[in-house]
DNA sequence: AGTGTATCCTGCAGGC
DNA sequence: TGCCTGCAGGATACAC
């Protein structure tokens, strides 16, 4: 998906605009990004006020009035944007799933191109369950790298595929757990009980800088990813390692390799993160 | 417990 | 131009 970063993003650029108005209308086009009858969904979100729009791991949280919660996962392809743009504009939305209309005439539109993404109105204690199954937030204060590393330990399955769990770690998609473990040295492929307490430190400063750095940029966009205002993300260039196989290392020369496992791509240095521990 | 595979869906790039 | 294959920021269910 967007990632905690594309989420951040897209979270503060909604807030401004959505605090305070009232959804007056719902139009579901597609169903199927729902997970609860379309005319429950309408019904539960109707006439309620926004009174926050946060940040769950990648899931945009919206706060309803009547102690209900809008939570959206973005998917692949997600985007919310504040109007349904001109037609013919490729930043605006193509492919909408979900509208709604707001009391101030506005709209917010859920557009999602593979509609993988999904778009729920759970009461608060659902929301609260919901959140409690997931891991920590990675830039919370509490996050500490003695934290990463205790919960390293009782894992043997290989560190990227951790980081992408969102019930170890909230926010962490595929470009973000390759980046950090490039800047930590780490090889993908390592049981996660492998990685010492040192090398779980520089993990821990590795997600706290690539997640940081990205948010600043506004987001990773390869193709899809856009902010709330339609705009591109900047942080694909800067991108080290993910999607750069065949290309020299920045740190060292060496050619950057694709490995795939988990069903997902990884890219790594073969040299600065050698797949088992010793010289670097 | 962990891994590979398939599934949901659309679009794009590359090979022929 | 068309057709085919493979691939994609995610998440889940399944069999082994």
């Amino acid at each position: 998906m967007p990632e905690l970063p594309e989420a951040e993003t897209i979270v503060r650029g909604l807030r401004p605009a959505l605090v305070g108005r009232a959804i007056t209308a719902t139009d579901i086009v597609h169903a199927d990004v729902l997970r609860a009858p379309a005319k429950r969904f309408a019904r539960l979100v109707a006439d309620r006020e926004i009174l926050d729009v946060g940040r769950r791991g990648k899931n945009v949280v919206m706060r309803l009035s009547g102690e209900r919660v809008l939570a959206v996962n973005l998917g692949m392809t997600g985007r919310l944007l504040p109007s349904s743009g001109t037609v013919g504009d490729p930043d605006a939305s193509n492919h909408p799933a979900v509208v709604f209309a707001l009391d101030d005439g506005e709209t917010l539109v859920f557009d999602d191109t593979r509609r993988f993404g999904t778009v729920e109105c759970l009461t608060g204690p659902e929301w609260l369950a919901r959140s409690e199954r997931m891991g920590p937030e990675p830039l919370a204060a509490s996050f500490t790298g003695a934290k990463l590393w205790e919960r390293l330990r009782t894992s043997r399955s290989p560190v990227r595929s951790w980081l992408l769990d969102q019930r170890k770690i909230a926010g962490i998609g595929n470009i973000y757990a390759n980046e950090a473990l490039f800047l930590a040295g780490v090889h993908p492929q390592r049981p996660a009980t492998s990685v010492t307490r040192a090398e779980a430190t520089a993990l821990h400063r590795g997600v706290r800088r690539v997640l940081r750095e990205a948010i600043e940029a506004g987001g990773t966009t390869l193709r899809d990813y856009r902010d709330a205002s339609g705009s591109e993300g900047l942080y694909a260039r800067r991108l080290l390692v993910y999607g750069r196989d065949g290309e020299a290392c920045s740190r060292c020369r060496s050619e950057i390799r694709r490995v795939v496992f988990g069903g997902r791509s990884a890219f790594y240095c073969p040299d600065c993160q050698p797949r088992r521990r010793g010289r670097r």
